[in-house]
DNA sequence: TTCGTATTGACAATCATATTCATTTAAGGC
DNA sequence: GCCTTAAATGAATATGATTGTCAATACGAA
């Protein structure tokens, strides 16, 4: 968990956390607004992104981009991690892969690389769907 | 490389793949279209958007949609790999990764996911610009 | 309570990408 | 080569996720 600067608590970035921690997929910044203002709490669409951004740079949230280009959000465990999505519900598992990181740093090491980063989803259609 | 369904073969689309051809690199469709243009061909934005989308829905180009949400295509070779890509040169390095894609289905299998998909990439500051 | 300044939110702006629709053009048949 | 069909084009327009603006609000330290 990274020491996140000091932020000011708002009633929003609180609405957004919570709406957040009670969703167990990915959602986009447009969803989260819909929950938080279903949940009954107003806050603004932009505030709504401005929280997810503070929080995913705060190392709070974790980040990915779709396909189609937009962000989803995802409350997960701090430690590091990748996502197992199912394409039909959008649940997820969060894997441990440390096969990949190895890979990866093996792979990068072999062509002279640093400061090396990586993403790794996986996809597919989870057991309860594919019934 | 999969079989294309019957596109008509256009002077554009000529273009747009010669201009990838040239490139090494994974180039946004806008880079694309600057390169055409100075390449003396006039092509429309537009198509440029509509050939790289072809291109890729049969197979011929590879897509990465990056942190920032666009989308950047490269030709690549037809069989499944990696990309290695250099954050400062952005010069790509076609990797395989039979580890990565074992893991991926033991890992997928095991949470009883079919039909499984998985993106990876790997990311860093190749040896010519770390110096 | 006061004050400094972080944060908000409605509106406007941005920008990659997609749609529209009249026109152009590839390609197959004759 | 001509004709026909329909795929493809391209400029203008539209879309939509996301970010910027700026006056107003509100957190939190003193």
């Amino acid at each position: 968990m990274a020491e996140a600067p000091a932020r000011r608590q708002t009633r929003q970035r609180t609405a957004v956390a919570e709406a957040l921690e009670a969703q167990g997929e990915f959602r986009s910044a447009q969803e989260i607004y819909d929950i938080v203002r279903q949940r009954g709490d107003s806050v603004g669409l932009t505030t709504v992104y401005r929280a997810l951004q503070a929080m995913a740079d705060d190392g709070q949230v974790d980040v990915i981009v779709r396909g189609d280009g937009e962000a989803v959000y995802r409350q997960c465990s701090p430690s590091h991690h990748h996502h197992l999505v199912c394409r039909s519900c959008r649940s997820t598992v969060e894997i441990d892969a440390p096969d990949v990181e190895r890979w990866a740093a093996d792979v990068a090491s072999q062509h002279g690389f640093r400061d090396v980063t990586h993403t790794v989803e996986v996809f597919g259609v989870c057991a309860r769907c594919a019934d």
